[in-house]
DNA sequence: CAGTCTCTTTGACGCAGATCAAGTGGAAAG
DNA sequence: CTTTCCACTTGATCTGCGTCAAAGAGACTG
């Protein structure tokens, strides 16, 4: 086992960095004293599966640091990102027992596991968990709505920037700020796995990198790291009305 | 107020055709009695809008009969169906001030409406309706996924024939019946909503639809009216994996 | 520091589906 | 019975992105 492993491992809720956000964050001390009882950390590198889709899942779990991918894959072998976890997000689906999706670390990964079973005694009896879960799901359907949108209607230009952008407000968001003016940000996918996230093959999305970098919309240094020095700029390329739109 | 407004308004959520499948689905007596008192019908034709994306919304809602479609539309028009709502379906999301999409009647439709603010009481108070709730949502999920994937990754062929293969699905169960062999039913879409559905062009339909009739896979009469043949060779058409998944 | 591996970029070419443009058929209106 | 309208079909042409192919750029290995 890891050396981080065994640290996490006597790591206490209190000192969580997605306390305030996971599917626990509108839990009282006793509901949290059993969640810590049935909790354990797993560490994954990049690359590596977490689960494959259709294998029996014992436990869910929520992202504690880093990116995990969600993919479906045809028989033939295409292959469609449904979902992009980042910290505080959560895995897996009280009631069910095989995995729906391919999950797969995109960086490296620490998750905060429950065991399935008392977690979901843990959901019938006290209702924080089952509230808050309520609410990430819905948010999950609203990503996943304008995520559709942008399979369905926007061009490879479009679709780059969108998600460029998307990533950089959640950087920014994890840095608690707003994103805005001179951005700066790390990718965590690779070519292809923005391609699958956006329905696109890999030379397309390199095509319209190097075209967004030649107008000036984003800087590349390296082949990861991404100077944006205007936000709106971008955000206007990924043909969304105007701000991110907050509904709440 | 058309009649039939007049007739749903006595009518009581024992006698509902969605009563064992919407979010009352795990109500017990008392919650229903509480539930029956903030609920209201209203029907809508054939192409009326309920809401535009935007707009104050003091309701949410289940769809009794008939379907109704979620857009989303970007400035420049191009538009994308983000949801198709069938009875027992949900509209609306507790919390949220304004409607996030267009929600517009495919067919004639009547939806049971509860007046939002004592329905979020309701929500928080008792824990059926908020679990009912959870499931469907998750259930959502799924569906949009699925669908990303349709978006994505299918050819016109492959997206037609998924969405007829969705339809005589829903369909059959509405009717208490399995979807396989030969099997008949009407499109509750124009070509356009297809498009819509499906992120193509409305001529684009039109010649897959064409297309599958040259080779058999589907019969027309009229415009609207389906035959299915053979139902395992529509979801071969489909793409999809063999059978239609179930995980539970 | 040459050799290999993985990720990425770039070019040439082809095709699925978009766009533009008529035309068809059935239902409702006059 | 004609006119109008709307949903739909079909054809001709265009184009954005996919496909196939080759080469560059780091990072790690022996």
């Amino acid at each position: 086992m890891p050396q981080q492993d065994l640290q996490l491992l006597s790591q206490e809720c209190g000192s969580c960095p997605i306390r305030h956000r996971a599917v626990c964050a509108r839990c009282d001390s006793d509901e949290l004293q059993r969640l810590e009882q049935i909790k354990y950390y797993r560490s994954y590198q990049a690359g590596q599966t977490v689960i494959w889709s259709g294998d029996r899942m014992d436990f869910v779990a929520s992202v504690v640091t880093g990116i995990a991918t969600l993919t479906q894959t045809m028989e033939d072998g295409r292959r469609q990102m449904v979902g992009l976890l980042l910290p505080s997000d959560f895995v897996g689906r009280p009631g069910r027992q095989a995995a729906a999706y391919d999950v797969t670390a995109a960086t490296d990964l620490v998750m905060c596991c429950f065991r399935k079973k008392p977690f979901e005694e843990l959901m019938t009896q006290t209702p924080h968990v089952a509230q808050r879960l309520l609410e990430m799901t819905l948010d999950e359907l609203d990503a996943a709505r304008e995520w559709m949108l942008l399979l369905g209607r926007k061009t490879a230009r479009e679709k780059i920037a969108s998600l460029l952008a998307i990533i950089a407000r959640r950087d920014a968001s994890l840095k608690l700020q707003a994103a805005k003016g001179n951005v700066t940000f790390d990718l965590p996918l690779t070519r292809e796995e923005m391609a699958d996230y956006l329905g696109l093959t890999l030379e397309t999305v390199s095509r319209q990198m190097s075209a967004l970098k030649r107008d000036g919309v984003i800087g590349l240094e390296g082949k990861r790291h991404i100077m944006v020095p205007d936000f709106d700029r971008l955000v206007e390329e990924a043909g969304d009305d105007s701000d991110g739109g907050f509904l709440v």
